[in-house]
Parts: structure tokens; sequence; C-alpha cells
DNA sequence: CTGCCCCCTGGAGTGCACTCCAGGTCAACC
DNA sequence: GGTTGACCTGGAGTGCACTCCAGGGGGCAG
């Protein structure tokens, strides 16, 4: 271990694949990334703390041009931090939400599951099962 | 109200445009919509109970060849009830999953968030801050 | 010297889920 | 009778986020 990274390991790290990479440094997520003199990419532990953070809201679903925005806020220097603590407060609340929305209908299905439960254990239990009333 | 829906209601009531409507029908998520004379649809309440799942079934992020394919289980006929549940308990399964992801990732960006306000509030009070650990 | 592997490039292609469009029908209202 | 509005059709287009491809280079093991 130096003091870079291989794209191969950054693969391995993150689990973005080396096309996944590349796009994103062309859509302006990582600021362009270091060479060694045969051309191949070396990634700093800047590189890697950003690709922290992308993984993290990615897999959250922030759209890749907000993603672009917060990395330029951080390619603008430390005065931007209000306005990067805003983006990442409006992603928070949107993801709380979201996070609302999926446990709500996650009751709605389990309660699906429950209906279709009952249907078997009737059926399972009488010849000609009655009607069941569907929540 | 009658027995049936018109397009108009039911892209109202669910939120569905009248293109998505089309859509999902075309793809088999809905059978055959009845029509009207004139051509126009009629939804039934059997639609609007199976347009209630898929509702929660999209919200969710199953996708559509998945509810295709319940779709296709519930025009089968009752003895598809325990694959169906199959179906649905997979799904709760990969959503509860989904949901913890998000519940962690959400920790970490709080984290984050907190690490920004700290920043700031050392910028606030303090001339020339001090280096901040970044968690 | 020969493979082989890892990596490079620009650009094209993919999959998903819609979304839009042009042109037409029908019923109702003025 | 004309206009309006809701709806119809098949098919093309869109946006997003990758993902793949063909062709090429550098460096090292055998």
């Amino acid at each position: 271990m130096s003091d870079h990274y291989t794209p191969a390991e950054i693969v391995h790290r993150f689990g973005f694949s080396h096309d996944t990479l590349r796009y994103y440094e062309r859509e302006g997520l990582l600021s362009q990334v270091e060479r060694a003199p045969s051309g191949h990419r070396r990634y700093r532990a800047s590189d890697v703390e950003l690709l922290d953070l992308v993984r993290c809201l990615r897999d959250t679903d922030m759209p890749i041009a907000r993603l672009r925005a917060f990395a330029e806020l951080v390619r603008a220097g430390d005065h931007t931090v209000p306005e990067r603590l805003e983006v990442l407060q409006a992603h928070a609340e949107r993801l709380a939400d979201r996070i609302a929305e999926l446990r709500a209908r996650q009751d709605a299905i389990h309660h699906k599951i429950d209906y279709y439960k009952g249907v078997l254990a009737l059926d399972a239990g009488v010849d000609s099962p009655a009607v069941l009333e569907n929540g």
C-alpha cells in the first residue's frame, strides 16, 4: 500500500466497475484523477473519500447531476461548506420521506401476505372455503 | 359512481398517467380492460384492486417484469395463491433489506452533516479553525 | 522475443420505465 | 352543424445510469 490506489483496488473497494468510475470521472463527480507515467490512473486519498460519499449518496438515489453539483462545491473550496450542508440536508430529508413511504408500503404488503396466508389456511382446513374479506 | 371507472377517474385515483396505464395494459399488468361501445376503457373493481397492488409494488421498486408475472398468476386462478405468496414474501424480504440499507446510509449522511456543522461552528467562533477529523 | 494482464481511449449500445406524438373517433353542448 | 373535450391507436422518442466494444500500449514473467 502506497499513497495511491490502482483502478483495480478502487473497483474492489467500492464495487463500482471500471466503466462506472470512468463515467463518474467524465461526469465530473471526480476531478481529474492523477496518472502514472504509463497513463494508468492513480486514485488518491481525497478521491477515495469522495467516492465514499458518492457510494452513500448514489445508494440513496441521489441523481448524478446533483452529485456533480456537490463535487463542484467540494472543488470550489472550503467556503462552500454551507451550501454542501444544504445539499446534504435536503437529501437527508428526501431520504427520510422515502424511507417512511417504503415502510408504509411494506405494511400494506404484509397485510396482503397475511390475507393470502388466510386464504391458504382456509383452503387447507375446509372443503369449500368461505369468502374472505380482502384488506 | 357506477360499477366502473373512466380512465380519468383512474388517473386521478392512482396518479398513474393515461400513458402509463396503457403501458401497463400492454405489458400485461392488467388483463384486457373492458370497453364502452365508443371504445373508451371502463376499469372495473378488479382492475382497481390490482392497480392498488401495482401502486404498492411499483413504489417499492418491483420491476415491471415481476409485476407481469404476478398478474399472470392472478389471472391463472385461485390455485396460484401459494406462488403469489412466494412472490410477495420474496419482495417483502428484498424491501426489508433495502430499507435497512437506506437507514444505514442515512446514518452515514447524518454523520457527514454533523461533521460539516462542526466545521461551520468552528469557522464562526475561531479566526483560524483547527483541523477537524472527518468521520 | 512472446505472451499476458491491466489498463487506456472515444464512442456506441443497453435496459428500464415511461412519455410523447400525429392523426382519428365519439358524444355532448352551443 | 360546428366545436370541444375525453379518449382511441400504433409507434417513435426520452432520460437516466450505466455497460460494452474495438483497437492499442506498457511492463513484466518465462
